[in-house]
DNA sequence: AGCAAAGTGG
């Protein structure tokens, strides 16, 4: 059939179709259908003109057309016109695959490999890519595995392709360590090897890692891409490296890559998670086009920052603007709410959530409004909305409410929920750890006792409390009482004049949580002085000039008596402090904190 | 045809 012939038959089959393009192919016409009538109307015109029995090639594309549909039974239509096809190869299945993989159907993805090897149809190097995918993304460890032997005998394991995928499936299903090795002994490790390698550095907690691959691909003069970017921020975000991400930042703007709207985000993360909120709001501000993600790390932003009402305020302005809120957005929202003690307006945004924007509340939805509840002092209303859930509450949720027990200083409750959670996981030091301060508030001695004898039997440890400060762009870590870094004498002699100082304005060592049962006030007080954050304050106060804020990032909550040593050093020494907690923030100045005391 | 942000608790 000429070519001026097949236009002549699309014309009487849709105008539409073919007003969007110049060329008269039936496929190259495919890619610009964009509705499901359209491609039907492809399909009935290839089975006319009975290319439906010959042309693998163009059968692929309609496929792929198919599965791109965003409409949901386009997953279906692709599979029944599949069924049609009588000889089927390795390139059908692949894209047939592909479109499972893409509308997050994981398992029809595996389903359709076996197939295609019980029918002896052999693999090609492009059946991999999306077979790891559905693997990584349904965690299907032992499958993802067998995928991998598969890949190496068929030979195909080192392909540039199929390398990505696999560093992507083994970090997915948290073999970080495999990923790794595979990484290391790829022979074609291009860019996006390096980015899948760099992401799954991030996603597992391991910066440090991710920022020296980064280095390796610029030694090794490998053109980063902006998703290495995203990588990268997102590792700064996670030390809490402010200077090093205003470096990347620079970095960003120098290589072209500010026009991304999610490198702006990423950079809007990074500052805001590294201490300034106004580096962030001026990437916020300076973008041209902000999508929903863009308003939602916003809000996160503020939200962390402490200023939950300027987080709601930014939620109705991006109302106004007709940018649709996602349950992200939500998370941040309520998320607000608690941290700002706002309980009326955080349940009033629950329930608009689902009613008027039809997003549909998750998990950690009910977190926020736990934590929301709790936090407040409404601690048996909190453990009604746990006990009432459709769902299985899961630790996290528990774990809220022990912590806001805690705080409140509710033994009762906290008992009934710390029994709770140990028999659902007894091998997390935390828990054990609130438990008994909050029996040492009460004077439980005994309950203490008790605590310390089942976390040594079970071999329960609790994760060291450490601080970093960078200096120089060199990031210093402290442990509690540690003689580890190189100044740690010179840090401690400089933590004893502090504390001398302090006590002249008043201060006194709140060592009423310290759960030493046989410790003297004197010992106590000495345990409490060398807590890593006090040391890497001390540390920012010898080693940065007179004047300059302090930044610290700590991997636990800071305790309450950091907490007022904080405000009161940033008066007397005349010091800004933005202390990082697990995931907020302290700003100190003149003896005030941003978070008004409420954490 | 592969990599791809934001997110409850501690």
């Amino acid at each position: 059939m000429s070519i001026s012939a097949a236009a002549t038959m699309i014309t009487t089959i849709s105008p539409a179709i073919v007003q969007k393009s110049q060329e008269s192919s039936p496929l190259s016409l495919l890619p610009k259908c964009s509705s499901l009538r359209e491609i039907q109307q492809l399909q009935a015109f290839a089975i006319k003109s009975r290319r439906l029995q010959w042309d693998n090639s163009f059968l692929s594309k309609l496929i792929d057309a198919l599965t791109l549909n965003p409409a949901p039974p386009s997953m279906y239509h692709a599979h029944k016109l599949f069924d049609q096809i009588s000889h089927r190869d390795a390139v059908l299945f692949n894209t047939l695959s592909r479109g499972y993989s893409r509308s997050h159907e994981p398992h029809q993805a595996i389903v359709l490999f076996c197939q295609m090897l019980e029918a002896s149809i052999a693999p090609d190097a492009y059946s991999f890519p999306s077979l790891l995918k559905a693997c990584a993304s349904a965690h299907a460890f032992c499958e993802g595995k067998q995928a991998h032997a598969a890949a190496i005998k068929l030979g195909f394991a080192s392909n540039a392709f199929v390398l990505p995928t696999l560093i992507n499936m083994y970090s997915q299903c948290g073999d970080v360590k495999a990923a790794r090795t595979i990484f290391d002994h790829g022979t074609d490790r291009c860019v996006i090897s390096y980015n899948s390698m760099i992401t799954a550095c991030v996603q597992s907690s391991r910066p440090g890692e991710a920022l020296a691959l980064f280095r390796e691909m610029q030694s090794r003069r490998l053109r980063p891409t902006y998703v290495t970017m995203l990588g990268v921020l997102a590792a700064c975000a996670l030390i809490g490296a402010l200077y090093l991400g205003k470096w990347i930042h620079e970095y960003v703007k120098k290589n072209g890559f500010s026009y991304y709207v999610k490198v702006n985000t990423a950079l809007i993360d990074m500052y805001g998670k590294c201490g300034s909120l106004e580096d962030a709001i001026g990437v916020f501000n300076g973008m041209e086009f902000r999508d929903t993600q863009a308003w939602s790390a916003m809000i996160v932003t503020y939200a962390i920052h402490g200023q939950g009402i300027v987080a709601l305020k930014l939620f109705d302005e991006m109302l106004q603007k007709g940018i649709r809120p996602d349950g992200i957005t939500f998370l941040g929202i309520l998320y607000s709410c608690s941290h700002s003690g706002m309980v009326e307006q955080g349940l009033g945004y629950f329930r608009i959530m689902y009613s008027d924007y039809g997003i549909p509340p998750g998990i950690k939805h009910y977190g926020c409004i736990v934590d929301l509840l709790a936090r407040t002092g409404k601690l048996e209303e909190a453990y009604d909305f746990i006990n009432g859930l459709s769902i299985e509450p899961t630790l996290i949720l528990w774990r809220t409410l022990l912590s806001a027990c805690g705080g409140h200083g509710n033994v009762d409750l906290g008992k009934k929920v710390f029994n709770r959670i140990i028999e659902l996981d007894d091998s997390h030091g935390g828990d054990y750890v609130i438990f008994s301060n909050m029996c040492a508030l009460n004077r439980m001695w005994e309950d203490v006792n008790e605590i310390r004898k089942l976390m040594d039997e079970r071999g329960v440890v609790k994760v060291p409390g450490c601080s970093s400060i960078e200096v120089d762009s060199k990031v210093h870590e402290f442990f509690a009482s540690d003689g580890k870094h190189p100044d740690s004498k010179k840090v401690h002699r400089m933590v004893d004049e502090i504390m001398e100082q302090l006590k002249v304005v008043g201060y006194i060592p709140d060592t009423c949580k310290v759960h030493h049962v046989d410790l003297t006030e004197e010992e106590k007080e000495v345990s409490l002085r060398y807590h890593s954050e006090k040391l890497a304050i001390a540390f920012g106060l010898l080693n940065t000039p007179p004047g300059t804020t302090i930044r610290v990032v700590k991997n636990l909550r800071i305790c309450s008596d950091c907490h007022s040593v904080a405000k009161l050093v940033s008066m007397v020494f005349g010091r800004q402090i933005i202390l990082r907690d697990l995931n907020r923030f302290h700003h100190f100045a003149v003896g005030q904190c941003s978070c008004a005391d409420y954490w």
